[in-house]
DNA sequence: CACGATATATCGTATGTCCGATATATAAGG
DNA sequence: CCTTATATATCGGACATACGATATATCGTG
């Protein structure tokens, strides 16, 4: 999608780790915060893929209980987390300064 | 590229009209000023076509002198990218808070 | 003028993001 | 049970970003 002149996909996957830096959450739970931010939401074609691929990278885990997974950080993650939060602010700090 | 697990790619043409509301620049004066915040400079073949494609789009304007050309913002451009920042800081603007 | 450095340009290729469509599993209510 | 809603999952396709390679034009310096 074209957001005023010039595309804004991207940066998925950090705001994922963002989110559940703040608290576990499952993909539905990850998709409304996103929605509150992003004005949509993204799809499950989207989201769930997303995530399929942090776990594979060891950055999230889930547990399933009925039919939601529940997602969280792993160590990794929190690290990963944190590095890329201060290349974002580098990058684009100085755009909400 | 990668970065630290999660890929940071996107928001070339945002940042561009971001660089260029601030001041008129050539394309190696953008990749330059780029560098400085993601670490890495866009190559020559990332950072024409983004241009050529703000021209096309009638956001910025460019004005050639011997061999570099200076863009700066179009009306529209300038309407555009307000309304961008606007959406950024709504996207990722708590991650800075 | 010859030469290297700078600046712009384009092509082919790769990848992450994203959607629409489709499918499956579980939960909840009648 | 049966139906509906919720949650997860996967596939095909579209597109911006991004690079390496290559090419051209101009500037500066000797």
């Amino acid at each position: 999608m074209r957001y005023h002149g010039c595309d804004m996909r991207g940066l998925l996957s950090f705001q994922i780790l963002f989110l559940l830096s703040k608290r576990p959450m499952h993909g539905e739970g990850l998709a409304k915060e996103i929605e509150k931010r992003r004005g949509e939401k993204p799809k499950a074609g989207t989201i769930y893929p997303a995530l399929k691929e942090l776990s594979e990278n060891g950055l999230i885990k889930g547990e399933k209980k009925g039919k939601t997974i529940t997602y969280s950080l792993t160590k990794e993650g929190r690290e990963s987390f944190r590095n890329a939060l201060r290349y974002f602010v580098k990058c684009f700090g100085d755009m909400l300064g």
